[in-house]
DNA sequence: AACGGTATGATTTTCGAAAATATGGTCCAG
DNA sequence: CTGGACCATATTTTCGAAAATCATACCGTT
């Protein structure tokens, strides 16, 4: 389910409505289309030259993703965010991520191992080029995912990782909403390194413990820079 | 999200396109389309009145919630079957359901225990009256979603619901399929009732190891006479 | 007979026009 | 001035035809 994004020029593979859901994504995802923004079809059209039926079927499988909003016979909004909602993704979250962690320690193999060293290296790698703003790169972003993909990738469940990647997205925008605010990152990559090590090490206790601190104090983060912009309805 | 169903009689509300979705989850769920089934275009168009577009909307939103599988540029088809698939939904729901019912015996309030003991009520009353087959039943259907609705009702997370509403759409699926094969239901208004007075009396504990149990033996039902239709690919 | 390539038919996917519905403003009655 | 009904416009939603893509059968070559 997840993307793998490789530079997605033009129309990579298949149909053009799975393409223009993967850019209205991204795009939800970074906040170029704002919170609570309308997405008229007029608007959407020239930026993305498809048809109505197209956006349409894009905005409607983005809606089941929590990402877009639909009024019936009003149209489509990107999702609007609250104080609320960022908690119920930051618990849901851990509620998944533990678990899968679990997992994927009980379970994982050399490839898993291997997968988690070498997605952990590229981020650092990454992350040395701007330590100071992380986020702004688009190739942190992927390594970023992918390093946190890798980690339970080794759970053996298909249908807790698409739940998972769904609440990662969601959780990614609000990252994104305070990233302009945020004066400076925190550790991050001491953080990666303590989690890859725990779960190489199969210390599933404190994988575990590490990953909840650091997505609930991602989360806190949030709350703290981009509070102002949470209130509104 | 979830559906309240009352009688979904014609277009009760608004969209045709929400009113196919819902039309077709019924019947994917209820296995009247079984799965792996193509679902072709004409076929659909003749059967639901609606137009390609419509329908494609439709489809996409139910390839979301698990229970159609898209195959781009070759169409959809019925979500299929399998051990595994059903395995990844038992321990999923079981992961989320118990969290959810902790939650609620922690924060629920008056109306939550009406609603649990009101619900539990009309289901024992739509059970006395088909003692042999109540799945087969619709109206046991929707007082069984709606008690186990209720049971969670009062988690406060409105993005919880809506994964264990999917979760629970993707089971009761599994349970019709077995239903045809199963010798007779095993106690199930026991089942209930013990779960309910576990949660108004606030149990935690008690109510989350029946609900455990609830969900594991139906599962373990599933798969004892439905399992020559699993294997299947 | 086996293989590869191509033409034909079936099916999905995309499009823009047309129908349905909401929005906003104006006018009139109270 | 206020409130409500009505009309005009903006926007969404739906449709069936047209384009794109896939599946299959056919044919010629080895």
């Amino acid at each position: 389910m997840p993307d793998s994004a490789i530079r997605p020029r033009k129309e990579f593979g298949k149909t053009i409505a799975a393409d223009i859901t993967h850019r209205l994504r991204e795009e939800i995802i970074a906040c170029a289309l704002p919170p609570g923004e309308p997405l008229r079809f007029d608007v959407l059209r020239e930026r993305f030259g498809a048809s109505f039926t197209t956006l349409r079927e894009a905005l409607t499988a983005l809606t089941a993703e929590g990402l877009v909003d639909a009024q019936e016979q009003r149209g489509f909004r990107v999702a609007p965010v609250s104080r609320q909602d960022l908690t119920e993704v930051t618990d849901a979250r851990v509620l998944i991520e533990v678990e899968l962690i679990r997992r994927a320690i009980e379970r994982g193999n050399d490839d898993w191992e291997i997968a988690v060293i070498s997605t952990l290296h590229r981020l650092k790698r990454i992350e040395q080029r701007d330590p100071e703003h992380p986020l702004r790169d688009p190739e942190w972003k992927v390594a970023h995912r992918q390093f946190h993909q890798a980690l339970v990738s080794a759970c053996g469940s298909a249908t807790l990782l698409a739940i998972r990647a769904e609440l990662f997205d969601r959780a990614e925008r609000y990252r994104h909403l305070s990233a302009n605010f945020r004066p400076r990152p925190r550790d991050k990559a001491g953080e990666h390194q303590a989690i890859m090590q725990a779960a190489i090490s199969r210390n599933a206790d404190l994988a575990v413990q590490l990953i909840e601190t650091h997505i609930r104090s991602t989360s806190d983060n949030v709350a703290t820079y981009a509070g102002h912009l949470l209130d509104t309805e």
